[in-house]
DNA sequence: GTTCTAGAAC
DNA sequence: GTTCTAGAAC
């Protein structure tokens, strides 16, 4: 790696009085341009894409992406089941390469990202980028839809039930509690030091 | 989704 | 005084 970069050769501020705004693509877009960098695919077909999460929340956190844009679980239609099986049954084979780790499959119920990702998260939860209330309770309440439901209720009923924002934000305001014992603590710091009793390394 | 940080909570 | 959370981000 280079010596730091002279501030000289830093880009400098955009001048609004003579540059074309450049155009921004919004965060919650961040996950499309991920399908396409080599760099941070794990297991790549041609139906989906596995990518490392790039905050992950847990030792092993990855996002199964379908390649078909499918914004979220509201768009998905009752023929893709059987993609959603797909995905899930990928994060299983690619599973098998953590075979010391448990893990979960799921979606969260209001993602902020947009196009489909399901979550596959071990669930040490030992990650320093576990900070935050939200970041707990949108893996350990049901705002966490786990994938089996969710192909059973897109077969079942055709379209996949979740739950409206309001209601999503009052699953993330939940007090902390334990996803393996009754320990509800009062702050995360506590909560992350608690973890390391359920962790078997 | 994250970063930053003011001020609440301790 | 320090830790911790929660709201703005143009």
């Amino acid at each position: 790696m280079a010596a730091a970069t002279p501030s000289s050769k830093r880009p400098a501020p955009a001048d609004s009085s003579s540059l074309k705004p450049v155009k921004k693509t919004h965060w919650s877009q961040g996950l499309l341009a991920s399908i396409n960098d080599p760099n941070l695919t794990v297991e790549s077909d041609d139906r989906i894409v596995i990518i490392k999460d790039k905050y992950p929340k847990a030792r092993h956190h990855f996002l199964v992406i379908p390649k078909i844009n499918i914004p979220n679980l509201k768009s998905l239609k009752r023929e893709q089941s059987e993609l959603l099986r797909y995905m899930e049954d990928q994060a299983k084979v690619l599973a098998t390469k953590y075979p010391q780790n448990e893990f979960k499959y799921g979606y969260h119920a209001i993602p902020s990202m947009s196009q489909l990702h399901l979550h596959m998260i071990s669930q040490d939860f030992d990650s320093p980028c576990l900070k935050t209330k939200r970041h707990w309770n949108s893996f350990n309440t049901r705002y966490f839809l786990d994938s089996s439901e969710v192909i059973r209720c897109l077969e079942e009923r055709g379209m996949v039930v979740t739950m409206t924002p309001i209601a999503g934000e009052k699953l993330l305001d939940m007090p902390l509690k334990c996803h393996k014992c009754i320990y509800s603590p009062q702050n995360m710091p506590k909560l992350k030091q608690h973890l390391y009793k359920h962790l078997n390394n």
